[in-house]
DNA sequence: TTGAAAGCGCTAACAG
DNA sequence: CTGTTAGCGCTTTCAA
């Protein structure tokens, strides 16, 4: 029985069992360890058996670490989202992260905070570990960002947003078409005075601009906004709303840019006796379980993120394990809205 | 200038700038580069200038996979939550993340769903990964999770709960004085009567012992409780509760393991015609943000999540940068919790 | 079916 | 201050 050179721990670190370990254990070669783990068909029975026995007496775990440099794939997924206070980014990551584990693969989480800078930050330190493929928020990234992307030669996926000049594969839908309906539907009750409260983050002002476009296109110019700074929370919607009371706004409408933010103008509109939506009716986006569970007076645009979330993945995973001479699945997914209806109006 | 040995590019995989094509552009050799970036003082500012340049050229980016293998670590942290849908937890994981980026760390997420078998799986895919710490939710880990966590000699912290058999190092608070505490803040308004609605976790259930056992004490015996399956939603807050009214529970007051339950039980109370707190009280759990900023009608336990995940992500840096003669630093950090009054009960 | 040799890209150790 | 050498633990290639 040959010997196997093993190392000889320079700084006496804590030393888990290695490979080779585990051959020496089992009287086999390292690389018949590794195949009776990783190809189990390329090997005899008996020395499967051999292995799996010094696997369990050595308590071995392979190194991932080691076998992705060999094999120049880490079996990580790179995910950017802003943040996972939001409850819809929150069941996003759910989403992709059950999915990855369900193929293999496991997710680097980075948030962002809704920054462009912070992203790309983050995404050098995460293309440091070389993942196996990228899910970004998005498409709105710094140029040194795009530039790093493209040269990356890495699968990415976008998602929550719809737009011309993806890096590689897309899954959203359109934040302006979500504004535009958001509008179309008020409308279409007989709305007539709209004020908005809205997050500053890029997908916000998109499904704003929707709105007040679409608004403008049936003659109404005015719209009262009071913009927040993300992240979105219920107590900043709820003052912020109180603020545009305050300025003498009169509205029997308020266009939200999330249910969070709707969540705090229905409740300043209660505790200033106004009713909804009766007074005054409220519409968010998001999709949020209060609001399809509970809310008496609200509307809101619903959006599915763990369809999102696990669609991107599985875009994302075809792709990690497209073979080289196949087409380049290119990607582009419309996952799509719609509105909900919770009030009585 | 001497020539350095380069890859021969086995599956024509799309190959990313090395250390090597860079020392040849710089006109060094690798080791030179190599400390050129990580440590700038042990060369010369002519070098680092060349090194600094070639990279530029390049566009390196470094391999943190090799990286680590030469230097048996990582700098990745694996870090095991339920679930981010909880506001609590996301706020956790949030401050974790910022604070582990700023000593050069980075997370690895693993959602465990309350699920201690799940925990493990993760458990087993992670440490393959060989983080350099591991940073856990609670204390209820399976039997083969502990050993493996003993044999790893990884630093570890748990997190959200205290107890008397930590693996390494503990920062939380206890669940069961929290629900002590609770029975004693609403015995000591007068409230007489109970009803309970609480998630199936482990931590939730050591919160309403607490609580039971300190109303067993001052007498009251019954609670009538509805135990619902975590996630706890708002929607299954509000339906429980609905539930227990429907079976002809009196109470005049709720306790509610999370803030979301609480959230939930109010809005069916007030839909109910029930006024909150005059005619039912509701205390929660978790301090979200729209309990303490807005809800007129709940107490709360006031827990920061931002703050343990800050303790417990400095507490886990001076673990995995300690010395191996240091003396180990067993931390034990109870973090405390108090009681938030939101109503005019 | 199994093994020996040669790296993956980087850095620790030990000279110079 | 800079370079050489020898791995880290695993897998690929090529032989047997």
């Amino acid at each position: 029985m040959k010997k196997y050179k093993q190392r000889k721990d320079l700084k006496n670190k804590p030393k888990a069992p290695t490979l080779i370990d585990v051959a020496r254990v089992a009287g086999v070669s390292p690389i018949t360890v590794s195949r009776a783990l990783n190809q189990p068909d390329m090997v005899s029975e008996k020395a499967r058996e051999k292995v799996q026995k010094a696997v369990e007496k050595t308590g071995y775990l392979p190194n991932l670490v080691a076998g992705g440099l060999a094999t120049r794939s880490s079996h990580l997924v790179a995910l950017i989202v802003p943040t996972v206070a939001n409850p819809i980014f929150a069941e996003t990551v759910r989403a992709i992260n059950e999915t990855l584990a369900e193929y293999g693969y496991q997710a680097l989480l980075g948030l962002s905070g809704y920054n462009r800078d912070q992203e790309q930050d983050l995404l050098e330190a995460i293309l440091c570990r070389r993942p196996d493929g990228i899910i970004l928020t998005g498409l709105d990234h710094t140029d040194i960002s795009l530039r790093r992307l493209h040269a990356s030669q890495i699968p990415i996926v976008e998602t929550w947003d719809l737009g011309d000049d993806p890096v590689d594969a897309l899954v959203g839908f359109s934040h302006y078409d979500v504004g535009k309906e958001m509008a179309a539907y008020l409308l279409g009750r007989g709305y007539q005075r709209f004020a908005a409260v809205t997050a500053d983050d890029s997908r916000a002002a998109k499904r704003l601009e929707g709105f007040t476009d679409h608004l403008a296109e049936a003659g109404i110019k005015h719209v009262p906004t009071n913009v927040i700074q993300t992240p979105a929370r219920f107590s900043r919607g709820r003052s912020a709303f109180g603020t545009l009371l305050d300025q003498g706004v009169k509205c029997d409408a308020v266009y939200c840019s999330s249910d969070t933010l709707a969540h705090g103008v229905i409740t300043e509109a209660l505790s200033r006796g106004l009713r909804v939506p009766e007074d005054v009716a409220v519409i968010g986006f998001g999709d949020l379980d209060f609001a399809e569970a509970s809310l008496p007076s609200i509307s809101s645009v619903k959006i599915n993120g763990a369809d999102i979330g696990r669609v991107a993945a599985q875009a994302l995973v075809a792709k990690m394990t497209a073979d080289d001479n196949d087409p380049p699945p290119q990607t582009l997914v419309d996952v799509g809205f719609s509105i909900m209806q919770r009030d009585s109006a």
